[in-house]
DNA sequence: CTGAATACCGAGTGATTTAGTAGGTAATTA
DNA sequence: TAATTACCTACTAAATCACTCGGTATTCAG
């Protein structure tokens, strides 16, 4: 799992996407006019997103991107996974010579920590972040509560 | 908040460190050897884990490095932390000049789940993944519940 | 049919980061 | 005194980041 700042524009793009898709496409253009990220670089980007049906595009004036699925079916996992390659970091991975076992425990609890983050945002979807947010008073205390209940309920 | 390569190393090494130092020092190099990690690049990793006191070095023979305080007083977004810098990402940042509101709106969002990633990394410490793993038999089924606990408790 | 709008595609690029080498100095112990 | 270790600075090849440029394909409006 890796959390760069490629796969924080993702997010923030698709956050755009799911927030101003509601009626018809929206541009590259004019999400890259919104969130500040350069054309080109949000082509790249839609690219990865496309490959995995995450996002669908329309040619030809009037077109532009609609979300692949529902938003409550994209998570912010699928999300970064599509632009930030899932990189195994393991190095005994399978046939490991690992000396006293030492290496091999200490790999063991990255991977098991790895793979609650993975769960963690695998766990957030589109729909909750849009949700939870459009209902929420704008001087509202508590925005941390988001991702507590759908948390619960998919664990 | 980011999560590369780096931060694993940094995480990898501190795990190594949290284990193996229970009676006495563990040097650079034994974690090189038992990590696969670059001596170097473990100097670089560990200047800037000593800069926020997460652990203590101790120079001539039979030295080697402390954690700085209590493994479970270590989270993981104390480590990452310390190795990655922490990237602000919003652009409009203080004074916007957000175009329709749009902009701002996913970028609290991002800056919302943002926080929320941070808390979860930061309700995991060092002691919660060593005293779990080491008092699991080594085919259980579920290493996942690493964490669950010790975020009921925290948040 | 023509032209514009849009997605789609690939090559290239400076800046930064990654992970490492090299070559030291400072402190401490045997 | 010599070995061991942390500590420090500079350098580097490779990868990644974020972006530019110059296209092609498709579709809609006139």
């Amino acid at each position: 799992m890796r959390l760069s700042t490629k796969g924080r524009y993702a997010v923030t793009a698709m956050l755009d996407l799911a927030i101003n898709g509601k009626n018809g496409p929206v541009t590259l253009a004019e999400i890259s006019e919104n969130q500040g990220i350069s054309l080109s670089y949000l082509e790249q980007l839609f690219a990865a997103l496309r490959g995995k049906d995450l996002v669908r595009g329309v040619r030809g004036p009037g077109g532009g991107y609609y979300l692949g699925k529902s938003a409550d079916e994209i998570s912010i996992a699928n999300i970064i996974c599509a632009v930030d390659e899932w990189v195994e970091f393991t190095r005994c991975g399978g046939r490991q010579n690992c000396s006293g076992g030492a290496r091999c425990l200490t790999h063991t609890l990255w991977d098991d920590l790895s793979t609650e983050i993975f769960n963690f945002l695998a766990n957030i979807t589109l729909g909750d972040l849009v949700k939870r947010n459009l209902g929420k008073k704008s001087g509202e205390e508590n925005p941390l509560s988001i991702v507590a209940n759908s948390r619960s309920e998919a664990a």
